[in-house]
DNA sequence: TGATGCCTACCTACAGGTAGGTAAAACTCA
DNA sequence: TGAGTTTTACCTACCTGTAGGTAGGCATCA
């Protein structure tokens, strides 16, 4: 543990995530990288090798991220609606104001450039996401806090649609609001007081 | 109209179309487009003087088509269930096989790379979808077609989310099947017997 | 005869990546 | 303790390939 007072890779891995989310996976290169951080191009294959390397620390960092704040909010939900809620305001976040999507979303576009090991790792993350939905569904079907005509593994598969439909949205009109409009639907499913903000 | 006995130009937007739902506007090239039309690169200059007249052209020609389509749609349903039904349908042809997304996906994620101009024709387009969402669910409302709480807007809105989001399942399963299970709670809200196949 | 629909040959910019060097910090051990 | 060694975290300089784009030539056809 090196306690360095400035740590290089966390930087660019901040940066690239956000290149990725906020243009694609093919539209930021090295050398914008190396600009964004103040070191030279080729100092970043210290760190990344190739841009798969990258690409692959990229999901995993976000993944397991992802599952910490998706294991705090099982923890710390005394309904299914709550639960649900702190998902959905979760996938709201990681909007930043409409800028950009979900890596997932990014990484599917552009999946032709991607290795298959990232595309099986997204797979994976997206899985850990249907998971934890399938857990708020499954609680909040039994608590009464979420009004429900299917099965809960059906209804991760939709909410799960819906939010990635509604990072889109939000894409396309630069603006939060154009999230909450369109899951607005079923954010009217959830009774009880879930609503973190 | 020359009657030319092969239309390059056709056969380059056609190229460029699948490559930027498959593959994204930046991950393919003039180069790319020549190999697979088979002319030089520096020939596709007279077609497309630059890679920003292409994406102009790319979303003209696709906005025409779609809005053909939506037309002979509101034309010949007599249901709002069959009108929301084949717009589903024709989202769903658009996949081709999990190999692709809607165009407006694509350009969503490489938003920055792409023109004003032609983010203002993609606005234009997801305007003329909702636009048709919102007559089917007015319709269906109706005639009792379709069961909705909501207002016929918010449900077509709800509706394109929730059909980009099924396109990016499919495309992350590389499967029809995904688009069908995510808009599987939106079909069984149609009554009347509206599908098509 | 001049527009159409290509072509060859080229340009500059930049992509990802490599080779090899270096200052400084951190470890090793007599 | 301090000389020697190794590792860390960069650097300069460069490579090949490819990106989008340009200049100008040349058949073909109306």
């Amino acid at each position: 543990m090196p306690k360095a007072i400035r740590d290089t890779k966390t930087e660019l891995l901040d940066f690239a995530q956000d290149a990725v989310m906020s243009r694609g996976f093919d539209a930021f290169s090295y050398a914008d990288m190396a600009d964004a951080v103040g070191i030279r191009k080729a100092s970043i294959h210290y760190y990344f090798p190739t841009k798969a390397t990258l690409s692959v620390a990229l999901v995993d960092r976000y993944h397991e991220r992802f599952q910490v704040k998706l294991e705090d909010f099982a923890q710390t939900s005394t309904t299914g609606a709550e639960h649900l809620s702190k998902i959905i305001d979760e996938y709201r976040a990681n909007i930043n104001g409409g800028r950009t999507v979900c890596m997932c979303i990014s990484f599917a576009v552009t999946k032709k450039s991607m290795t298959e090991e990232v595309m099986e790792k997204i797979e994976e993350f997206r899985l850990t996401v249907r998971n934890a939905l399938t857990d708020a569904f499954t609680t909040g079907q039994r608590d009464g806090t979420i009004a429900s005509d299917n099965t809960a593994e059906t209804e991760a598969l939709f909410a799960l649609t819906l939010l990635e439909g509604a990072h889109l949205a939000a894409r396309f009109e630069n603006d939060v609001a154009a999230f909450e409009r369109a899951v607005a639907p079923l954010r009217a499913r959830l009774t009880a007081s879930g609503g973190g903000d």
